[in-house]
DNA sequence: AATGAATGAGTCTTCATTCAT
DNA sequence: GATGAATGAAGACTCATTCAT
């Protein structure tokens, strides 16, 4: 994953992802019939539990929606962030071109199940009145897009020498960030 | 540009760049010492007066900074997603890595220009009483990340066979985004 | 050709054709999209008119059958014996159960033609009353098969250091292979 | 040897000779220090009792020469074609030029035994007035070069999807062509 | 004795780059 | 200036051979 994201799927050497792995060459294809195989499979393993445990962090959350938002949200962002699958978002985005079946597992294992899972949280705000009855899907957007923004940036522009505080403190920004959208959510108090 | 977006920098032969620009394989090296080189001399040549055409529409603009976020920003960012300067956004996030001296020229020419823009109508909102006193950056960020992740999606997944739906209508979740971060940012009237 | 006679194709590595063709690696690329491509292009480029040759000497000679087989078939078959379509034999008996589309062309271009030029002297002995009424298509099998065996020996075990003399004389061979023949094949005078 | 005939010895890989004996890559390299080593260890097992076969029928044989050759010949070249042995002919044809130890051993223990078997019978025929004074060699190659042929071709055109038949029913062959040698090869009765 | 995971030298093939025309 | 044939360095992949278990 590392090398794959680093350099992209064509500029990376089979031999250098050996190295890294602590294999020779040809153990690679006793496990993988090729460096495209390898790319697939590196994608699919990185997924791991992490749409799972916001869905399970959103369900666990006692409180107001606008609590929900604002802390399982960053929480969850951040544990993606910190974590190796925050690199999933730039490979996808590089090569899903390359791939095209990247794209399928990618929308229905990442984009859908973590779009439910946000759905719900808006959905259930506005339905107890404390939103404002705005439209769902561009809401969710308007949420998760700078939150992968900051992941893709994290691995690319971000990575680069020198580059690493041209965004600024992520974890600040998605604080400020989702307390500002939930300025625009939040239904005014009635008069 | 077209290819580098498509497959990515070492995907691309210099042969089908010559043939999509309907020259021969020589005639590339007469005017590009190499390929590296006609990468970075699309970069620069790509982003022709998008971004001075943001300044100049917001210091035409007479009236509320409300309408003038609301207004301008949506218009100024349809003209550059519906331009061919929006895949920069994709081709540089997926190469900078490989180039870091794509990194240094992306910063000066591109994101500084366009946050400045951005940020000196955030702040005069602020100054002039109409926005909440927030931070400036923090909220910069909040309006361009998703137009950003709008540009790399259009030529990422969303460029796939099938996946162009996948986010849904982009000027009108630009409309409704830009409107929520409003709902936030206004001071709410005095009671 | 000499070198995948000499050594078989999965023995014969590109780089040794393109030295002995005096070209690069690459060049042959240019002109053979594949190992196996190049292959069969030079099989079929071999076949020249050295079966059509056979046919024009048939049809030229004048004079009994008995001598037509005698000399015509001698000398056609040294013709091709001496020539570089010898080694034809040999490469399409080894190479053929790889590669099963040789197996068409070969029957098609040089099986089918080769008999039916022996086939028409054989059945013309028969029609005159010179040759007994004998079965044709063995009778064209027991003269061709020596003939094809000495060339395949030829690229076999007869270009093996200290091997030539393995089957004696050839030319002699096939001319007292041919008279022994005759002397089964010709109608014995009536009494 | 099955593998070995089918692909060609450089084609042929050592994993699948240990399937398709039962055994593991490794074992094979127990009993054998490498592949050609296997190679030369399959032909020497394989040339069996079929020549010692030969030489007894011969010995045993009562009557004329006539039926000596038309007989024995025919019934110890079915005996070979039809066994495992029929292979040899093609495997050595194929490699011989890839490993010249090989040509030692076939002309050793294939050809010299082979040649004096028949050579005996012919010149007992010579000897006892049955047949005419014939170059011996040439007829004795006259004789076994098509029953070579024949089993090269079961091996190689032959055996491919489709080509059976290219030769013909061997058998029947094999008896005309003795017939038609015998023919050249009788003393005709004296007037 | 038997295995099969691991190795890395060796091969086919690609493609950025050059240069004679 | 334009071309495209030629090059050869580089990279994906294979497979004979080894060796710890």
């Amino acid at each position: 994953m590392a090398l794959f994201v680093e350099k992209g799927f064509a500029a990376t050497k089979s031999e250098e992802v050996a190295a890294r792995a602590g294999v020779s060459k040809g153990t690679l294809y006793l496990y993988f019939p090729s460096k495209e195989e390898l790319l697939k499979a590196a994608i699919r393993h990185t997924l791991s539990a992490d749409i799972a445990a916001g869905a399970q962090m959103a369900e666990a959350h006692t409180g107001s929606c606008t609590e929900l938002l604002q802390d399982v949200m960053s929480a969850w962002w951040w544990r993606v962030y910190s974590s190796s699958s925050a690199c999933i978002f730039k490979l996808v985005l590089t090569e899903v071109r390359n791939f095209p079946d990247i794209a399928d597992f990618y929308v229905r294992e990442v984009i859908e199940p973590g779009k439910a899972v946000i759905t719900r949280m808006v959905q259930r705000g506005i339905d107890a009145g404390e939103f404002r009855p705005v439209d769902v899907v561009a809401t969710v957007h308007s949420i998760v897009l700078p939150m992968i923004m900051l992941c893709v940036h994290k691995h690319s522009l971000g990575a680069c020498p020198n580059m690493e505080a041209t965004l600024g403190d992520p974890e600040l920004f998605i604080r400020q960030h989702m307390s500002l959208l939930l300025g625009g959510l939040r239904r005014p108090p009635a008069t």
